[in-house]
DNA sequence: GATTACAGTGAACGACTGTACACTCAACAG
DNA sequence: CTGTTGAGTGTACAGTCGTTCACTGTAATC
């Protein structure tokens, strides 16, 4: 809610005379970080267009110089929350040496990640089973992310001789744990996160433990 | 949509007469159907009480006559839900002989009743993450569901050494796991169930490879 | 057979919804 | 300096929402 007041008029106090589309695009990301604020707790279809206008400080009737409905302003919302996804990808992308090092690295730099931007992965593993038009379009944009992981994955030398088919599960259980993880992150109480952690490090530990091991069938 | 026509116009015509309270859990039995026929495509919290009135045949005032509220509605969803859960469970705790063969019979059993229950898994998927009162309602649920597979797992010799935590970890991992396959599932389009199901099977069948080697740390 | 309990009705309420339309007024282009 | 553009305003309308209240008709009770 701290979001919720009209940016323009703290604006007009400071000294730097802002352009026309600059203050455009400024009311825009306040109507996004609005509606981010009130999804905290409710799933995105309860948001109601005027409410998301009023937090933003904005009469109903302007939403519409931004968005043409609530929905396009919810696709607006993916990218945003998927573009945080996906600096968290490439910040995680470093020294594929041991599994253990990548596995801790990789899990510190999820949870670095989820508690920088609580709002996004709520709305993100919030939305991902919601149904409706949003939730196909984090669908698709997860399924990249496995995918990604799935190349990755391959420069290892266990798994380089992998089928395709296998790599992608192997990316599958990793991504779902990952949004476990997530969920139990953004659920947890003030001070459990170690042990959050330190639970999605064993998961993944005992995944990768019978990698050596596997025979497709 | 199949069962929003209103029952007692069929009953009325069949020759046993029935009893008062017969009638009235009939009817909200009709609630309780039609709220599930709404929600197929929609989350809990977009459904109003005037349309799952409407729905069941009834005069938004006659709503007040079974639940206090659509929050009360919703309690009694997550209870009918979780009984097809437990049902499951019960079918799915059969031999446990090797590792092999419960991976396979588990999986099959989760798709028959994915298949037999559409509409009260989607509920549950969907409002497991949805937030509220009913997302946390779902969450206890899962756990305990968790503590008794965890119970199962320590039958096994492999596992009978194991802590109790690192039992609680697989448990979790292979919840979560069962999640993802009701979600993928519920997402197929006609044909692919053979494919999911021989996803799931490889994903399960991965973890339990990894358990042998296992080492707490 | 008279009386009670109660599932379901129907009208009405105040609040909220999305959207249409005519408007203001400051930044911009010529 | 003048005319245009467009972000934001204010009013208004038709729907829908949850909830209230007095009601009806019938199964259940005595």
């Amino acid at each position: 809610m701290s979001n919720a007041v009209d940016i323009r008029t703290l604006e007009d106090v400071s000294e730097e005379p802002v352009s026309r589309q600059e203050r455009k695009q400024r009311t825009r990301q306040a109507l996004l970080d609005t509606a981010l604020d009130l999804l905290a707790d409710r799933p995105f279809a309860s948001l109601s267009l005027r409410e998301v206008a009023k937090g933003a400080g904005l009469v109903p009737t302007a939403f519409y110089r931004h968005f043409a409905s609530m929905e396009e302003l919810g696709v607006a919302l993916v990218e945003e929350t998927t573009r945080t996804l996906r600096g968290m990808i490439r910040s995680a992308r470093t020294d594929p040496d041991t599994y253990q090092g990548m596995i801790s690295a990789s899990v510190a730099t999820l949870h670095q990640f989820v508690r920088a931007n609580e709002d996004h992965f709520r709305f993100l593993t919030r939305e991902r089973y919601g149904g409706g038009p949003l939730a196909r379009a984090i669908g698709v944009e997860l399924r990249m992310f496995s995918g990604d992981l799935a190349i990755d994955l391959a420069r290892f030398a266990t798994l380089r001789s992998w089928p395709t088919d296998d790599l992608h599960m192997l990316a599958d259980l990793i991504v779902s744990v990952m949004l476990t993880t997530i969920v139990e992150l953004l659920e947890a109480r003030p001070g459990e996160d170690p042990k959050i952690t330190g639970m999605a490090e064993k998961r993944l530990r005992l995944i990768l433990l019978g990698v050596p091991h596997w025979k497709t069938r």
